[in-house]
DNA sequence: CTGTTAGCGCATTCAG
DNA sequence: CTGAATGCGCTAACAG
């Protein structure tokens, strides 16, 4: 164990207030004792116990933060960009991987509860019909919380993401003008913002074109790799002019499917992603994406979360970044 | 706030001692009275403290982990696999990023030290002759920490990583039996373990074959995909037959630089990784890497850590993993 | 300017 | 089987 307080309080000849005060170099003590304290706490290595000082000061200093899949490059910078945001505001990030299950998110969020963070940053699990109790508890308990990237529907809290009607139409309506027809959409569970927004916004492109387009092209699946994998082949026996979905690893599963069985993309068939993951435009055919900017949604997740902190009341919000069309070559 | 044991203990009508008990069911307390204690608990949504709990108890059950780069996939991957074995053991992880700086990988070391975190495992970065001090310290303070991946040269610690010396020995046999000769490294900081065992292993292989290679051939950089991307122009110059990487998103980053100068893969120039990251193999050329099996690293590096935790004793001790070697096409 | 005292939330003696 | 008292390491209020 390291030193303690009162070890350097006793070596330096002072009282254990008086070592306090000059380590966390408060006003009122001099300008020697101040020195000669900091001296021996550094001979000592003196770290001070963070659990006694969260004890004491009824403050941790600590954010939590549920990501749903630390395997998706686009949570990483996530998880990334926001470690960074945090920090720079002195405070410490926690992190939690939920799987995309509920069962994780709760307990993730229970063990922020006992670490006393002072706020947390959810981006929820793609689960169908799950139980919101521990979300609720949040609001209960006063806990300050905000939702990134997507958003539970019928919860009260802040949130920031994307503009997802509007990344889905852009994408949708691009499509159409390119002269596709039977445009599927791979989702995660309807019970999300995340999937249903985008569901609005890429019928609402059809119904602009006056163009008729099938409920059965939505396709629900948990979004990763592995899904977009296996989900493709039942999909392309409805023979489809594009796949979009609803991000890039997905869209990655079903490209690697397409060429595993040499299908011409783009060519006979389109893809397009969402999110705009870095290592994606080195594709052979580099993807056509809605691009997601990371940075601005973890900007903007931490400072809502510092000002629910820092006491500020008012309606929950919800803080839209603009998403960006990315034509590149997976689409024709 | 949330409610506290007394709260808890004064509306079950016991004390604070029968409720602790009760909460966290030791024996010696009436199976009703328990119940009750548990219900009300519930029904405050009672979760402890665990500041208090660190404090009381002496410990924090949590450990944790700096890494370099949350933006190489095989990061994420490795923070994924770290956290889900450190809570099948009933732990919590923190996370620290250094983003490849000391100073960085300092601060983190020093948060967990005052979080009273119970051990550490390390990632080294990969920045140049740098001050080890911190490092040091936690064999003073007697803080288990374990290396993974990599190590600093000259620190007595346990350490994680594949056979790199063989790993980069393999690969560097196979160029050069498929005729390869002038075959780059793209590495690296040299004072690292990492580098320095995968030269080794490179120039093994050369030696063997009775081939002489360009002590210039091995090139330090900072092993991301920008730099890989800025460090290709030069290295072309001298018309090299290959080009390895100690990692794969460097590579990704050669690879880009070749596709965008128009360069035939492997036609005229092979490309190897190493990592085996997992979109790498949906390349238009998949690409020829060393696989570093995340999973028995993760494993590995949590149970010598929390053997040392629980007391184990013993000289440092370096555990090798496997690296595989899988030719893929981006090499001849 | 410095020291003394109290108490944050909890688990653990040790009496009853 | 239960309750009152003690202290983990630290800060804040108050005296000196």
């Amino acid at each position: 164990m390291g030193a303690t307080i009162r070890d350097i309080a006793r070596l330096a000849g002072v009282s254990v207030a008086t070592a306090s005060m000059a380590i966390n170099n408060k006003a009122g003590v001099n300008a020697q004792t101040r020195e000669l304290v900091l001296d021996t706490a550094r001979k000592l290595n003196y770290s001070p116990n963070q659990n006694a000082r969260s004890l004491i000061m009824r403050k941790s200093g600590t954010i939590g933060l549920v990501v749903t899949d630390l395997t998706n490059p686009f949570f990483s910078m996530l998880v990334n960009e926001i470690n960074t945001v945090v920090l720079s505001h002195g405070y410490n990030m926690l992190l939690g991987i939920s799987n995309d299950t509920v069962e994780n998110e709760c307990r993730c969020i229970n063990t922020f509860i006992g670490q006393k963070a002072e706020g947390i940053i959810i981006v929820p699990c793609a689960q169908k019909d799950c139980d919101l109790g521990h979300i609720h508890r949040l609001g209960e308990q006063n806990l300050p919380f905000v939702m990134a990237t997507t958003a539970y529907p019928g919860i009260q809290a802040d949130c920031v993401m994307t503009d997802l009607a509007k990344g889905s139409y852009l994408l949708t309506r691009h499509l159409l003008e390119r002269g596709h027809r039977k445009i599927f959409l791979i989702s995660g569970s309807r019970s999300l913002v995340l999937s249903d927004l985008r569901i609005k916004g890429y019928k609402q492109a059809y119904l602009e074109r006056g163009i008729p387009c099938g409920e059965d092209w939505i396709i629900e699946t948990t979004p990763n790799f592995e899904h977009g994998y296996e989900v493709t082949p039942n999909l392309l026996r409805q023979r489809p002019d594009a796949i979009t979905t609803i991000n890039d690893v997905l869209a990655l599963g079903v490209l690697k499917y397409l060429k595993d069985n040499r299908y011409d993309v783009p060519g006979s068939i389109s893809v397009a992603g969402y999110d705009d993951l870095l290592y994606t435009s080195i594709l052979e055919t580099p993807l056509t994406t809605v691009r997601q900017p990371v940075q601005e949604i973890a900007l903007a997740a931490v400072e809502m979360l510092l000002n629910r902190i820092g006491g500020g009341s008012g309606p929950a919000q919800t803080q839209y970044v603009e998403p960006v069309l990315k034509i590149r070559a997976t689409t024709r």
